[in-house]
DNA sequence: AGTGCGATTGACT
DNA sequence: GTCAATCGCACTA
């Protein structure tokens, strides 16, 4: 367990384009273990990254897959770009851009493992049970206060108040399962989460692997 | 203009 | 474990 008091301040590096795999599921896999900063008025939010799924070139399953229209725009940005998008009427979803410009693929953020501003992410939240604070995607954006605003948001600009981390604490081995809500594609193994970690969604059973 | 359907969550048996 | 709420978007006409 790694949540920070709310005095204790974590120095965390800013990740550059450069570093980000040009790779839908290898960004995937490289993300997990990295963090999300929320720099606000009231203070900085953050999370480890601990589970993440691949939505790549061609799938079925992919939001960018039907090609290039308004609300998917995102998704064909350069790597490093937020997709943030509203699911079922209630849930904003985080999803990080992961290909060349013009090519359509993302990365869905699952969960995180909360490290700064856990009261703020309580309040955002309207709960104070901290397994269920950041885990799954609807709640960790909820967590964070991002919404439909932060679409299109260059995560690796060096003046965004939501931003992509480097690691703060080694990473767990890694799973690989099959993804989570789908009803197309579905045998495809494109979730990766930290091992082990509490703050990983999902049913029990997809845990192995 | 109408319809169907989610990359979910929270409430409930 | 099951299940319905909820709404933006894509697709059909």
């Amino acid at each position: 367990m790694t949540v920070k008091s709310p005095n204790e301040k974590l120095r965390i590096r800013r990740l550059r384009r450069a570093e980000l795999p040009i790779d839908t599921v290898a960004l995937a896999r490289y993300l997990v273990g990295k963090t999300v900063v929320h720099d606000l008025p009231e203070g900085r939010l953050s999370g480890r990254i601990v589970e993440t799924e691949a939505y790549p070139i061609g799938d079925a399953a992919g939001h960018a897959y039907r090609g290039h229209t308004q609300a998917k725009n995102s998704l064909f940005l350069e790597r490093g770009h937020a997709y943030v998008y509203f699911a079922y009427g209630s849930a904003w979803m985080l999803n990080i851009s992961s290909e060349r410009k013009g090519i359509g693929g993302g990365v869905l953020v699952r969960a995180i493992e909360p490290l700064e501003g856990v009261a703020l992410m309580e309040r955002n939240r309207g709960v104070s049970t901290l397994r269920d604070l950041t885990r799954g995607p609807g709640r960790l954006a909820a967590a964070l206060r991002i919404d439909r605003s932060f679409d299109r948001v260059d995560m690796c600009s060096p003046q965004s108040p939501l931003w992509l981390g480097a690691a703060v604490q080694r990473v767990g081995t890694i799973g690989v399962t099959t993804r989570i809500g789908l009803s197309r594609e579905m045998h495809r193994k494109l979730r990766f989460f930290e091992r082990g970690n509490r703050f990983v969604s999902g049913p029990a059973k997809l845990l192995q692997t």
